[in-house]
DNA sequence: ATGAAAGCGCTAACAC
DNA sequence: GTGTTAGCGCTTTCAT
């Protein structure tokens, strides 16, 4: 490995001349500069991020962490901002805390006692366990997908508020009147706003949004079976099931399955986000999609904006995101479906 | 954050004693190594790994290269392994290279600038670009899924040769007679595993290997789609396509939509893989699915084992892990039935 | 068995 | 503008 000195050695100058040319440091003299930056190119070389890091307790890596690797967003958005970073200079480290929050904990401690330069942090749970440590005073974060509450950070989410609002409008509008939720457990900032975006749609809509059943279940696909099963045994059932995440979706099609509920014949069914298979399922899912590429650009913006600030928390934004209703197979009129202008309430 | 020298100094002893008591040097006094060790639990502190890894030219990571973050092949290792080298105490750096052998390259470079402990890779073409780097002497290597030709490295492998014939003899004792088959690039270790495996059971039940149509396609969701419509647009068509990859029994499924191809009933089709939406497609997936945990853990083990060798490179090892047949609603008997009794072959 | 000292490769405060 | 010096936190000879 070819080291500054070595370059210095050869150039005929200081290590430190090397260094501050190399940086773009103002005071070296521009010729000079080209100079050496010829022959490091030349020779090879390459700054020893260790050293850096230590020096500097900076280094280049960024951290993500995900809840879980089989959802279409994580994986989705680790893709994007690793190709994103890369670019800019940074590597990637992964942790998965398969949403638990003492994992959470650690993962976040792991990366602090890295001394990543940066942090993307999708949380396990509605507190940031983060303040337990101080070395997070001068460390980026940026929240993805959900917010702690009263998050010091910035942070980027989807308006799954008016996803959810969509959907319900959407199902209103074919005639569903009971209309069931599979939504993620409580205390979720993403929970709340997916149920408060639903409900008001049955309010706009002139509806009870008493018809709104919702059970909560942790996001996985067994979680969105088990949902689906107690929604379908209540008494009247809902027409129409809206599973708020693709976990929940695809355990919403093994419970049709298994049941032999017939979509969207027998029963509506939206989900959100967009993950390939939604279109050669059963019945191709209708689902409010998200753009998980402009988001990660974003987040990579954001993040690599605060990367010099002096006070990275200053003044913390949040992005929000809009999505698409994509109409697809999945959602139709109730079964022995009565004519939708019999109601009270106006479907638009 | 408290450093070495610190808890030297509180402990009345040198930073080299606290330095041997920690890393399990032999020689320090039992007493005194518990004391330390106690001292330094309690105090909380937390080696820095940019300087152990400056000082050791070996940091405590490791990198994972992976083509593409959509594979489910691919998230789902890189989640099985993520979690156990954090129980071993290892970070994972993540790259993926869009199946780019420049890019491929360059991600290795990376690592090895990172002075990583080991790599996991997933090669993007036949030909290692590894040699390129003597760093790469001392660095533990192994790839995962696809080997690189007279490879010095260990690797781990599916029976992907095995999953191929198995999925082939199937049809052909459902009573199939022209396959088709959706392989990836030629040149690929997996490629022509599959190619060969699918082939052989042509030849095992007696019928002439003609019989089977491969086309090449790039491993994405397009490249199966028109793999699909070059198949089917062949005289005669076949009545069986074996997807070799998910990407392409993605695009196979939306091909077969496009074109109102109904499945299993006028066509036949099988999988590789076993991502979880295959329970849910318009037909559930036949499949040769993949012991992807198994493969991580194997893996991680493999690897880890090389760590503390002194030459990495000694007697590379090469594992196969066995996939297993999942018969499910995506295959079945050739339309307008001829009975598979009439033909000279014997279907077991 | 323990300590002193050197140094991994780099950066930055300070000199000139 | 450029060189000298010190030191980031740790490991590892080399003494004792």
């Amino acid at each position: 490995m070819t080291t500054m000195r070595e370059v210095a050695r050869l150039a005929g100058v200081s290590a430190s001349t090397v260094s501050r040319a190399l940086s773009g440091h103002p005071y070296v003299e521009a010729e000079l500069r080209e100079r050496i930056r010829a022959l490091a190119d030349e020779l090879g070389y390459r700054p020893n991020p260790l050293a850096r890091g230590l020096r500097s307790s900076r280094s280049n890596t960024i951290g993500l962490i995900i809840p879980d690797v089989f959802n279409p967003s994580y994986y989705g958005i680790a893709g994007v901002l690793q190709s994103r970073l890369r670019d800019l200079g940074y590597g990637l480290l992964l942790e998965v805390t398969n949403n638990d929050r003492e994992t959470d904990r650690r993962c976040l401690a792991h990366f602090y006692e890295q001394h990543v330069a940066g942090i993307f942090y999708v949380p396990s749970s509605a507190t940031t366990p983060v303040t337990v440590d101080e070395r997070a005073a001068d460390v980026p974060l940026v929240e993805l997908f959900r917010r702690t509450t009263s998050s010091p950070f910035d942070g980027i989410v989807h308006d799954e508020d008016v996803g959810a609002h969509r959907i319900a409008e959407h199902l209103v509008g074919l005639g569903h009147e009971r209309i069931g939720m599979i939504a993620g457990p409580r205390g979720y900032s993403t929970t709340r706003r997916r149920v408060n975006g639903a409900l008001d749609a049955l309010r706009a809509a002139g509806r009870d949004p008493g018809l709104l059943r919702v059970v909560h279940r942790e996001y996985s696909v067994p979680g969105g079976e088990r949902g689906f099963d107690e929604l379908l045994d209540l008494r009247p059932a809902p027409t129409a099931v809206i599973a708020a995440s693709s976990h929940f979706v695809l355990g919403a099609l093994l419970a049709a399955r298994r049941r032999g509920v017939t979509i969207p014949r027998q029963l509506s069914l939206a989900g959100m986000g967009d993950p390939d298979w939604y279109q050669v399922a059963q019945a191709p899912v209708t689902t409010y999609a998200f753009p998980i590429r402009e988001l990660g650009l974003l987040a990579a913006h954001l993040l690599v904006s605060r990367l010099d600030q002096v006070d990275p928390r200053e003044r913390p934004t949040q992005i929000v995101v809009s999505g698409t209703l994509l109409k697809r197979e999945s959602t139709g009129a109730p079964p022995r479906s009565r004519a939708p202008s019999k109601r009270r309430g106006r479907a638009r």
